[in-house]
RNA sequence: GGGUCGGUACCGAAGCGGUCAAACGGGGCAGACUGUAAAUCUGCUGGGCUCCGCCCUACGGAGGUUCAAAUCCUUCCCGGCCCA
């Protein structure tokens, strides 16, 4: 029995449930040769396998995909976000409609990120103060107010399973003074989030759990204090942001490097908005268990193919001609059952079947890296897969 | 047959004496994309070089006027429309 369902009388004749929150996450292994680690990830909409890739699907749809594809391709979590939720359709409409897994139909697990990366991406379009983040909406210019706690509440509201605490994605460069000013507003957020998040209960009857997020930019000294503080506030599990934010890729594996050797082993790293096939299998032989990112289905929107035997953009006109199938290496509807050729034709003639198979193949070949370093970390071949995968990446 | 409008780069279409290898679309050829304001954005698209510049060939064909023509004139070819 991995939750507690202990009913209680709240309020007269209405019956809650009241939820308590137990560790998610189980620590299987640990690779003898890197810090990767395989495990598992409990929620009340199943059991997720670590390391895991989480397609993102920010408007409540995974662009392209209807639930039933990513079923298929044995999507095991996805991702979703508040500050669009928000904004659209809104918090009223969420709570009509039950929360997101009954509005859009998924009944798999699914995270919910907080806003704090639109705190980034709509710089232009918000201001900060102390108690949170004032957005002007990116679709009519209206004034929204996030705080920590509004931000726990709307993820009540759209129920998923773990949600993220409100944060500030910091821009990269960035003066030191300045993350040194921006760490402490996160972690004040972050504390404040978490002391809502245990005073407020699920609102649809089964336990959501919480995460921190460590920021810190590019600093050593910043980014091992935010880590140490946001442990001690606790949280079910620990993500890092910031990262890939147009830093070195060999900068950000080694800010990966310093937070993992602080973070708990019992509890999931979720490594924040990452990245390229060779991230994710770096990210994990950094014990990282966690993964999302746009680059599958964006880049498929955009003609970028990933395969087992490399990446290429479809719209080359190598391709015009090409009678092999999208990737003989996977298993999936697209990747077996159409040729090259075409789905260039389709992409060229901007076609929706075009981008809709263009993003199952990429969402199935990073669910089967996923899938694959699972098994290898299994084997304990981990590193020799990630170096054979390292000659096409 | 007469009149009239027009023929511009792969296509459509501006330009109407020099700052034109020629705006702008489209198409084509490449590239970028990392907690999604993205089915978006960027570059190239006559040929050749010793390639931040130079040399060829080019605005239906052939002549001509001019220091200079895609732009003006003559003529021929082709197309649209109108009249016979």
């Amino acid at each position: 029995m991995p939750h507690s369902l202990v009913p209680s009388l709240v309020e007269g004749f209405r019956v809650r449930l009241i939820i308590k929150e137990k560790n998610m996450f189980t620590l299987l292994s640990t690779s003898t040769k890197s810090k990767a680690r395989l495990g598992v990830l409990h929620t009340a909409h199943g059991d997720i396998p670590t390391p895991i890739f989480m397609p993102v699907g920010t408007q409540a749809t995974v662009k392209g995909l209807t639930p039933d594809v990513l079923e298929a391709l044995d999507a095991k979590i996805i991702l979703s976000n508040t500050y669009h939720l928000y904004l659209r359709p809104g918090n009223d409409v969420m709570e009509h409609f039950g929360g997101l897994h009954k509005f859009m139909h998924w009944n798999r697990p699914l995270l919910t990120d907080s806003g704090g990366f639109q705190v980034f991406s709509l710089q232009e379009l918000r201001k900060l103060s102390e108690e949170g983040v004032h957005f002007k909406s990116h679709i009519d210019g209206s004034a929204h107010f996030f705080s920590p706690e509004s931000v726990v509440d709307t993820q009540r509201i759209i129920g998923s399973d773990i949600m993220m605490v409100l944060d500030e994605c910091v821009e990269n460069p960035a003066k030191y003074s300045y993350v040194r000013k921006s760490i402490e507003l996160s972690l004040k957020w972050a504390a404040a989030s978490r002391e809502h998040f245990l005073n407020t209960e699920p609102l649809w009857g089964f336990p959501q759990y919480q995460f921190g997020i460590g920021q810190g930019s590019m600093y050593k000294d910043l980014r091992q204090e935010y880590v140490e503080r946001m442990v001690e506030i606790g949280f079910d599990g620990y993500a890092l942001g910031g990262l890939s934010v147009g830093e070195a890729t060999e900068q950000m594996y080694e800010v990966i490097d310093w937070c993992t050797d602080l973070l708990p082993a019992d509890k999931p790293r979720y490594l924040m908005g990452v990245g390229t096939p060779a991230n994710l299998l770096e990210g994990i032989s950094r014990g990282i268990d966690m993964f999302d990112c746009v680059m599958p289905t964006r880049n498929a929107r955009n003609g970028q193919i990933f395969t087992t035997r490399g990446k290429f953009n479809i719209r080359n006109a190598r391709f015009k001609f090409c009678d092999e199938a999208i990737d003989p290496g996977l298993d999936s509807y697209a990747s077996q059952n159409f040729t090259l050729g075409y789905l260039r034709h389709l992409v060229m003639s901007d076609e929706m079947l075009g981008v809709q198979l263009a993003s199952m193949q990429n969402i199935a070949y990073y669910l089967w890296l996923m899938e694959q370093s699972r098994k290898h970390l299994a084997d304990g071949t981990f590193e020799e897969f990630r170096s054979h995968c390292s000659t096409y990446l």
